[in-house]
DNA sequence: CAGCTAACTGGACCGAGGTCCGTTTAGTAA
DNA sequence: TTACTAAACGGACCTCGGTCCAGTTAGCTG
């Protein structure tokens, strides 16, 4: 069925020179050590590039914006995630009704955003968030769960609409501007999708 | 009713001195030619500063930020809007449903995202958008309509949940990499809405 | 081993948003 | 008119994301 959307999120290029590959590595280890240290928001990328010991010309060749570098590190998170997705246990992966695993996908995503929404909010600035392959395998997956449930549903809105409840940026307002707690957000997460979805007839 | 919730956007500082207030105008207007002229993508605040005949640090004194400024251009629009939404013309006024006011609320606002997609992107990049008065205004109109039509519901998660789907970042990416057509915005979030509340039992 | 080239490297550089602070000026009180 | 002060002014300056390009090197070929 969906099995089709594996898009690797990182393609570990087969040309790539040893030095190339060995500065990869150092960037995104002492990336994810600033990172963890200071919160993302703290580190500026020239920090990566010194504390890699390496150029920031190579920086930004490696990983064409910060956006980029916050993606790459969370992309082994995002490639579990999408694995569960794809051929995980349902709720989340298949087996479940389409409305259900639309309740865990959701779920599951709140509990990234809460464990690394520092993160997702540096890979999801401005424009970036859509741009990034990771939203696209969310939305193709979301979209042929709303196919699935309803056929004549406006599926590909109604997929980008649903993420948007989902955004990094959202989730920070609402946790820490608003101060709600993550189980009031999966139970919102829930109503929506309960209610925008008919329940399935035939089962 | 809610008249309660009208706040000014933009209130004149009774104590503004008259150099000030004068470069106030200055700016503002010197910000609307150029966006016009150019798009408010292709208009640093080093432009506004230089075309306004005034000093950077006076525009930023003025308008903290370049998500203000353009929040105080649109700020004529965003005064009309609220009013037609607090003391209009149903549906959008107050009279009809909440429901239907609900819909007709998210119509306007993404007619205005289509006359000023550019400004208004300016206005909510980052976390800007939550900052911003007009968000509050947005937020606490449609939490009331929530509320209304069916008190028992988290009406405030929800308003909050509703307003994602009708982002500037959202919109201009649905629009200009998807394609859609804004009457296909319009009908996804009639359908939304209609969904996620239910049918008004007394009447 | 020598020669070649495509890829990689890194730091100088750029533009833009935003801050700082010494200077100027509007408004007021005597 | 003069003296005084709080406010406004403006441009030098800072940080940071991102680009450029001259020099270097890995890896292949003969």
């Amino acid at each position: 069925m969906d099995d089709a959307l594996q898009l690797p999120v990182i393609e570990s290029d087969s040309a790539e020179r040893a030095d190339a590959a060995r500065n990869r590595g150092r960037i995104l280890c002492a990336a994810r050590r600033l990172f963890d240290e200071r919160g993302a928001g703290c580190v500026s990328m020239d920090d990566v590039a010194e504390a890699a010991g390496v150029g920031k010309g190579t920086l930004f060749r490696r990983f064409g914006s910060r956006a980029s570098l916050a993606a790459a590190v969370l992309s082994e998170r995002e490639r579990d995630f999408q694995e569960a997705i794809i051929r995980g246990e349902p709720p989340l992966g298949p087996g479940a009704c389409a409305r259900e695993r639309l309740v865990a996908f959701g779920e599951a995503l709140l509990d990234t955003l809460d464990a690394h929404c520092d993160l997702l909010l540096m890979a999801e600035t401005g424009p970036a968030r859509f741009a990034h392959p990771a939203y696209g395998v969310h939305r193709l997956h979301v979209t042929l769960l709303l196919h699935e449930a309803e056929p004549e549903r406006d599926a590909e809105l109604l997929a980008d609409t649903l993420l948007a409840a989902l955004g990094a940026e959202l989730f920070v307002y609402l946790r820490e501007v608003r101060g709600m707690p993550l189980q009031r957000l999966k139970d919102g997460w829930r109503e929506l999708v309960l209610r925008s979805l008919p329940v399935a007839e035939l089962r």
